[in-house]
DNA sequence: ATTATCTATAGATCTATAGATAATGC
DNA sequence: ATTATCTATAGATCTATAGATAATGC
């Protein structure tokens, strides 16, 4: 059920989403699932809330890594073994659709489930002296961002995502310069 | 009334928005619409391929430097000086709420006047020597995801977005390497 | 006569609630 | 007695159409 509705709410954004859908993909009727929960926006909330801690939790691996190359390839990889966050169409189309308690309980679970840890991997090598000084917030931006695009990089092409992220992630350590 | 369009399904998304939002914007009611658009999604498609037309018609300047570090610089600065495009979103969460037709046409219209203009300064800089071989539609890729995800990183700080574009161009150039 | 609006409303959804019903566990 | 479903439906939208009306231009 939470996986169905999450499922759903990915794909297609909550307000294209409807509570038939999720219920016709449950295999029960619409009506049932205000029984195990109160309304669709506490659905999406519940549903994504666990959503950012199961990825809270598969990024652990990643950063237990000894290097931030590593520890990037880990978090792209487990990026692209699970179903697209989307986190930026989240952010920005579905997120406005909640009440503001909600939105801020989600936005705090965001940056703390997902944002931070990668955040953190580079300040970390900042301070071992692995990379040069650049805002951490905006290089954990970066990747974020960039890893939300490889779905779209690679649409239609035969090209492997794990062959992007590499590129992509050579690219971040040691430019485009010839 | 195609500026209201623009403006509140671009800070919206498609389904977010309704006639009636639209009407209540331009002054007069959510039927008169109907006189000069025949329906929603044909608004929707008009207001958006023009706002590609603009796009491309922007990035002229950019494309017209003569080094890539400065083609970037300026096609940066076209883009903050712009409304957000949101162009992640719109491919994942409003397309496919549009007829197949309507969604290739905006597809390629999208493809072609904002990542290809950007694809070929990459590939124009390659022949030129200006950078190494990488593949120029994951570069293309890499640079407008990382101009969608700015307004997030900077949200809430007091950061220059100008700030944000230069570091962000420094570390495709130069890497991330001490 | 044409153009651009308006009012009114049909028809389709969608969320959420009320109350009935069947199955399970004590 | 509790749990999880169901049917039925109220109430709120939303898109889109029909037909009336006012203003403009010949």
């Amino acid at each position: 059920m939470i996986d169905a509705a999450e499922r759903l709410f990915r794909a297609r954004g909550y307000s294209n989403v409807t509570m038939r859908d999720i219920a016709l993909e449950v295999g029960i009727r619409q009506a049932s699932l205000y029984y195990h929960f109160e309304s669709k926006e506490q659905l999406y909330v519940a549903v994504t809330e666990l959503e950012f801690e199961h990825h809270q939790k598969g990024l652990q691996h990643a950063i237990e890594q000894d290097n931030l190359r590593t520890q990037l390839i880990e978090a792209a990889t487990w990026f692209l073994s699970q179903r697209p966050v989307h986190l930026l169409s989240m952010l920005h189309t579905d997120m406005p659709c909640l009440s503001e308690e909600n939105l801020k309980k989600l936005s705090a679970s965001s940056h703390r489930c997902i944002f931070v840890p990668i955040q953190e991997m580079f300040e970390r090598a900042q301070k071992k002296g692995e990379i040069r000084q650049v805002r951490s917030n905006v290089l954990a931006g970066f990747f974020l961002s960039v890893m939300e695009s490889i779905p779209l990089v690679v649409a239609g092409k035969e090209l492997a995502p794990e062959l992007v992220v590499n590129e992509m992630i050579d690219v971040i350590f040691n430019g485009l310069k010839p």
